[in-house]
DNA sequence: GATCCGATCTATGTATACATTAAATTATTT
DNA sequence: AAATAATTTAATGTATACATAGATCGGATC
């Protein structure tokens, strides 16, 4: 048996440099460090990143596929700006995969420790809304979702999902920091009912309540973007 | 207006060598010429090609984004095989996508013209049918479901459901190869239902009608592999 | 003065070389 | 003989060099 040796036990997803490459990158364009619908050429970023275009380049090919950024054949890499249209598009996807994920959750049944879970977040986006801690209750809220996706137990759902995140992370946040969300108390509630759903192990349930919610995040987050004329971020 | 980007539409898809080799290594994994589950270094790529490992590499990084190969680091690259639970989640994403379509597609109103092809394609299905022409009967098939999704106007949606198609390409491939389709007539009917919900702009109809017949083509496509004692392909 | 053609420049796409590191194999020790 | 350490092998990850193609700029011609 090898579980006795430490060193090759542990079948590590593998650090490479490379990956940390990306990793950055893709932090600088989330944070708009780097900023929608800017240009950089390859060896700028290369520069910047202190390595040579190689590793930049093929990090640069994952995040054009995830959505984040375009190459320009002559003018390097373009940051991709999300329009309104975009949001729609991207929520489109999100309104089908995240309800279908609660509708697999509440359909094999949820174990008491998992809705323990799911009531922690929702526990926890009651106390920062509380406190006016806006920033800990968004991060409660995406831990909530976060936890429903994973729960599908569907790995080929969450990675789609989370890209889709990647690619509004800049509204929601811009949303987040403009102004209180809209009604906060009012996603709590909702998060309760789809709970509920899933202890009942109403999938159909779960679902509708799930899409209602997105569409409604939508509609919100599309009504502070036309509200601030932000035609894109 | 600050959203003037007319100017960015005359760009061409530009050809560049790379995407060929893209192209080629992602024709030779969906023809499994590459098998599934086998290995392949990229050096073997690059000689096989006949270019050199960088453009292989670049192919390679796109095609393991989209979940047709695994990197493998001392290993070369390794053909991912669908197993019976991977056929799970990609259609539990697919049942999601492709119904959300018809939906968007029925809830803004197809066009006369729109309706015409899909009921040509339908139409196609019924002749190849009537002689036998199972391949060309499938053609038809692809070309229905493809025009649903792509009249959805979204292009996230498309490319997503594109990928997943690729990923169950072999099963369907095989599926279709082993027998008769289950009951083609069928779908056929199915897909009539669906176009009738489009033309009356019932949307929600669209949607189950849509999601019924692919949660019953997944549990076709299974009943055949767990017949066939197929836990890979 | 404007337009067209050509020359130059530059970013990319590709090839190649090299260093790193994981795997495999051999040698050594208990 | 088994296990561990050391050495070798080899595939990758990265850097660098170079050829290509597209864009810009200037000059020449109408």
């Amino acid at each position: 048996m090898a579980d006795a040796n430490q060193k090759s036990e542990l079948k590590l997803p593998r650090r490479t440099p490379i990956d940390s490459i990306y990793e950055r990158i893709r932090k600088k364009i989330l944070d708009s460090e780097l900023a929608p619908g800017s240009q950089i050429l390859e060896q700028e970023l290369a520069v910047m990143l202190g390595v040579s275009r190689t590793p930049v380049r093929e990090a640069v090919i994952r995040l054009q596929n995830e959505g984040l950024l375009e190459i320009v054949p002559r003018h390097g890499v373009r940051i991709v700006p999300i329009a309104v249209s975009d949001m729609r598009e991207i929520y489109d996807v999100l309104i089908s995969l995240e309800p279908r994920a609660a509708e697999l959750l509440a359909a094999r049944g949820a174990s008491p420790k998992e809705l323990r879970k799911l009531e922690a977040s929702c526990e926890r986006m009651a106390d920062t809304l509380a406190r006016g801690e806006m920033e800990k209750w968004a991060l409660a809220d995406e831990e909530f979702h976060l936890d429903i996706v994973q729960l599908s137990n569907n790995r080929r759902l969450v990675d789609i999902v989370l890209n889709c995140w990647d690619q509004v992370h800049r509204a929601r946040y811009f949303t987040l920091r403009l102004r209180q969300h809209p009604r906060p108390s009012k996603s709590i509630e909702e998060h309760y009912e789809i709970i509920e759903a899933i202890r009942r192990g109403d999938a159909s349930a779960a679902r509708r309540l799930y899409r209602r919610h997105r569409e409604r995040g939508l509609r919100e987050q599309i009504d502070v973007m036309t509200a601030f004329r932000i035609h894109q971020i």
